[in-house]
DNA sequence: ATCAAATTAAAAGTAATACTATTATATCCT
DNA sequence: AGGATATAATAGTATTACTTTTAATTTGAT
């Protein structure tokens, strides 16, 4: 996967925290160290009384950044989708043929490889392993509908909108290329955990999985948006 | 959809339930007026107090039946794969084409309409709301691997498995079949969930959700597996 | 360099959650 | 009728998810 250097900077929606904690040290530790501790304990276990004990610091320095737990959490996965929407930007910038284009895209959601994109920083293999585990928890909420509107899910969203972008440009006329685009940005999600965790659900290749995945939501997408008559 | 009438019994894992709820009134009380309150208030505001103040019960009479909250909603999604995959046999078995049994399988979770195993029993509709809205979070947790050990997932995987073997039947020589069957699956469930409360994220017909979420997915699921050449 | 403003630390407090435990009463079974 | 089991009533605990207050420290603007 590609090194995008030091140089990028990744923006996500102000409504996702109170403090920006790009704003200090205290706040760009709570988000790395937080990360940590969610890969390691899961989200139901992770608290703010213990990040603040790992940090040295206390509960209500934390609340001053992030209104809650689950604001932090759809924090770092916005983060995550960002990072996920500069890598398709430049990766599939100087492509003309759609269908590489999508393979491109397939290939960066499935890719276990370490990205950086500020020194030192977020550890991208865990937020990925988060957001493999955790996010569906960010919108599986009686509040979906007020937080898309606070545009609390726009990093997923973009991501799902490039995806279906190059479809459209493959196929046109099929018509549900928004459908096919979630479902390979989602299917890849679940499928990658399925075959960390219930492989008795997937299908595995001698070796690794990521292989497999890909290839199966490739052959997939082609097949079904370029079939003369799908969508009537 | 089939009413299946009063007389089918549906029999879930033992580790799901400390005494079996279907035993007692109580326990047929809590299972379906737990049912009504998770839709209503969603998993996170849900508790076994609240639950026992509506039924005029007490928290502790509900522990005799359910270890935990987890515990409940892994018994209640179990359920519902049950009562899916009773509906998926008796729907399927006079059928030849195993394409006619796919669509038949796609319809059945596509469908919202009530279908009773148990006379004034579970409200089937809000279930499937929740088994919509929550089931993501049945598995996504820490303690996977040990609940799976435990069986607390087998229906979801039963039906799964039911998918993968009509699949099978249509193209024994696709080998992903079983990542086509579990992606039609949590694909119907998710692609819903978007089409209720993210429906920028789907295709929308005019009209009814089910009609194109239904094609989407035969459609897909036909044209990848019979795709000659696909899986390499 | 200084003063005000903002930040963090320290400490305490609250309401709710997710349980466990104890005892008493009612019901069921043979 | 006697013993087991189920439920009700009550209380209690540890933890979570915060909020509040005050004091000490840092920062930044003139």
């Amino acid at each position: 996967m590609e090194h995008l250097g030091t140089h990028i900077k990744i923006n996500v929606n102000d409504n996702l925290f109170v403090k920006n904690p790009d704003s200090s040290d205290l706040g760009r530790r709570i988000v790395s160290e937080g990360v940590m501790m969610i890969d390691d304990m899961g989200l139901e276990q992770f608290t703010f009384k213990k990040l603040a004990n790992r940090l040295e610091t206390t509960e209500s320095s934390i609340y001053r950044y992030f209104e809650n737990k689950h604001k932090f959490l759809l924090y770092i996965i916005s983060y995550y989708w960002h990072c996920i929407e500069t890598l398709i930007i430049f990766n599939t910038a100087n492509i003309s043929e759609p269908e590489k284009q999508l393979e491109i895209v397939i290939d960066i959601l499935c890719s276990d490889d370490l990205f950086t994109f500020d020194k030192d920083s977020l550890n991208m293999e865990k937020l990925r392993k988060i957001v493999i585990s955790e996010s569906s928890k960010s919108y599986l909420t009686k509040q979906v509908e007020q937080e898309n509107k606070e545009g609390l899910y726009l990093g997923f969203k973009q991501v799902c909108k490039r995806v279906t972008g190059f479809l459209d440009k493959i196929n046109p006329a099929y018509p549900y290329n928004k459908m096919m685009g979630t479902t390979i940005v989602e299917g890849i999600l679940h499928q990658t955990f399925f075959s960390w965790h219930l492989p008795t659900l997937t299908n595995r290749d001698t070796g690794e999985d990521a292989v497999c995945i890909k290839l199966f939501f490739y052959q997939m997408a082609i097949s079904t948006i370029k079939q003369k008559d799908n969508g009537r």
